[in-house]
DNA sequence: TTGACGGGTGTACGGCGTACACCTACCGTG
DNA sequence: CACGGTAGGTGTACGCCGTACACCCGTCAA
């Protein structure tokens, strides 16, 4: 066997340069075949023919590798389609950010535990969720309104289960955080349902909105579903 | 400084006796305030003023550690009341329940995770889901209409944001699972129900219950509640 | 007196995330 | 062509984790 050519060794496999997205590729089929707790660098590194800290060359921590993670999922849910009322598009990117889930069922403990951590969720899922405000305002909904159904849907959105924005005015500022005119740049519709919060409540910056207010309404309008259909009251 | 008289020594503190309680107490606190990420085995064993191997002479492993946890839980949230409309007497508990979530945040990832993880939830999960059943049989809801409120229902029972009974089917069994009598005389509500549900279906013994119905079923009451909200359609 | 046993101890192992120093192949510039 | 910078893979090492296992001691029933 002669000595190896100038790119990769013949002998040895070839082995594919890494990048950020063989790695997150990588730790998703890992979590989905084994769960999150299967879920290591180690392992990860292993399956991809490399030593462990060859992959911090591409994440920053495994932190940030769970963000990416999750990003890669977002990503699978359908695109809104255009033409059809809100009702049926809603439904429809619903159902597929459900099957989503479904493949991936370590995905809500994960995005449950990343939204606590992070001051903002990652950029795939602001767009998300900023897409998904989109087809409720071309559906003609007041922004209140929106609002309001945001935070009723909330778990069948991702799977989260409280509340998408928390009150993060109390954690020190990410270092890194995307200045506000990006931000109306980027998430029109986000922005917007954020400053009207802001402005109808002339409380302190932060917070932005009555989580207690919105989990009732999410209650109450589910209790009334239930009731209409029970024929009581 | 004289010896140490038998019962425990006087010139170190004279620290009481440990029990499973005490385990869990401390956990909670513990994770109330440094998140889950903050819990080890080993930290709760140092609050207690223990060798970390002490604890397992109270729970069998992390994992049970959880679960008694969750146990703790739900236990602060309130009996239900019993002479309202069932109307008032799901809000209170539901709302209850949510008081009990804020105070621990941590509490979703862990029912979550841990909800996966097992066959049947803890003992103290089943009996205050039986109860909220009752709840809703006792205001005159059919059996199926129970099943379905409880699917909707769900993430705001306990912040789990998927399927409350997952397939368990093709898990092993539990060594120490409950005989079906004993499950039918301390759950009797969860007992009806299942019952209803494996009849309603002539399939396989196992699942039960159509996931994806049900969760279309929740998507579209909350859908239709907003649509009437809205005023379109 | 004895022997079992409940409960706290000490040691040790393998796995984890990752800091840090290194090495090497490549590239643009002189 | 020489050369320094840089991107990306390597190796070692540290401190933390859960927990298996052997031990030890005080209590109490026989």
């Amino acid at each position: 066997m002669v000595e190896m050519t100038t790119q990769a060794g013949s002998a040895t496999r070839p082995r594919a340069p890494l990048n950020k997205e063989r790695v997150l590729a990588a730790a998703v089929a890992l979590a989905d075949e084994g769960g999150v707790d299967a879920l290591s660098m180690r392992k990860i590194a292993q399956v991809l023919g490399v030593v462990p800290m060859a992959l911090y060359k591409h994440v920053a921590n495994k932190n940030e590798l769970l963000d990416g993670m999750i990003d890669v999922l977002v990503a699978e849910i359908d695109p809104p389609v255009g033409d059809t009322d809100w009702k049926t598009a809603v439904r429809r990117r619903v159902l597929s950010a459900r099957r989503m889930l479904l493949r991936h069922p370590w995905a809500p403990e994960v995005i449950e535990s990343r939204i606590k951590a992070r001051t903002t969720p990652t950029p795939a899922v602001m767009e998300y969720l900023d897409s998904m405000i989109g087809i409720f305002r071309a559906g003609g909904f007041s922004i209140d309104l929106v609002h309001h159904a945001m935070h009723v849907m909330g778990s069948r959105l991702l799977g989260f289960s409280q509340e998408l924005f928390e009150d993060t005015s109390d954690r020190e500022p990410d270092p890194d955080a995307m200045p506000p005119e990006e931000m109306a740049a980027r998430y029109p519709h986000i922005t917007e349902l954020a400053m009207a919060v802001a402005h109808d409540q002339e409380s302190v910056v932060g917070s932005g909105c009555d989580d207690q207010f919105e989990f009732e309404f999410a209650l109450d309008l589910t209790l009334d579903g239930l009731e209409r259909l029970h024929g009581t009251g």
